[in-house]
DNA sequence: GACCAACGTTAAGTCCTCTTGACGTCAAGT
DNA sequence: ACTTGACGTCAAGAGGACTTAACGTTGGTC
């Protein structure tokens, strides 16, 4: 069975960083539109971003962490640190 | 002027996080083929991944950083730390 | 009441992230 | 010679990340 092709998507779909990235800009006293303009995207994308089950790219995601003074993996790491450990690789 | 939409792009577009993300890869010994596995997306994303100027989603760098023991900001962030302080986000 | 800021939804359009499949090249081993 | 593993390129297709524009709702102020 052939996977959906397409950006790959927060494993859950929960929404959870969603949360995570509107509770971190209410803390520092962003609006959405003062946020968009930080980081250079509109503010429909902010919404999107806050509201939905939306993965954005790594370059934004970086751009908005630092926005709001947070890393990237604190804010959409599905899986804290500490929740268990980093599978290990597979050797070639 | 509309800016093209789309995915948000690396500033610079010069394919510098691609080199990071190989030579992380083959400092831990592993193929292409072996971390697409460990990351679940095909080879094919890894080669683009790496050879060419491209933005993952936040989930995939998320899930490739740790396969590579490291970080999405050491791996994706076109401003390394100390090379700057963050901007100061606009008060609302 | 009017006005404003902030937020959420809808729509249509552009661009790119992923997928599979196939082919070719290179290097190492037998 | 052949085989295998690793890598890079090309193609077509599905899905969604972004854009602008517009509208509606909510809450606060005067």
């Amino acid at each position: 069975m052939t996977p959906p092709s397409g950006p790959v998507r927060s494993p859950d779909g929960d929404g959870a960083a969603g949360t995570r990235v509107r509770a971190a800009r209410k803390e520092i006293g962003l609006t959405q539109q003062g946020l968009a303009a930080a980081v250079q995207v509109s503010r429909q994308t902010i919404i999107a971003m806050e509201t939905g089950d939306y993965a954005p790219s790594v370059y934004l995601a970086i751009k908005v962490a630092k926005a709001l003074r947070s890393s990237v993996e604190a804010l959409w790491d599905p899986e804290p640190p500490g929740e268990g450990l980093p599978r290990a690789a597979a050797a070639p």
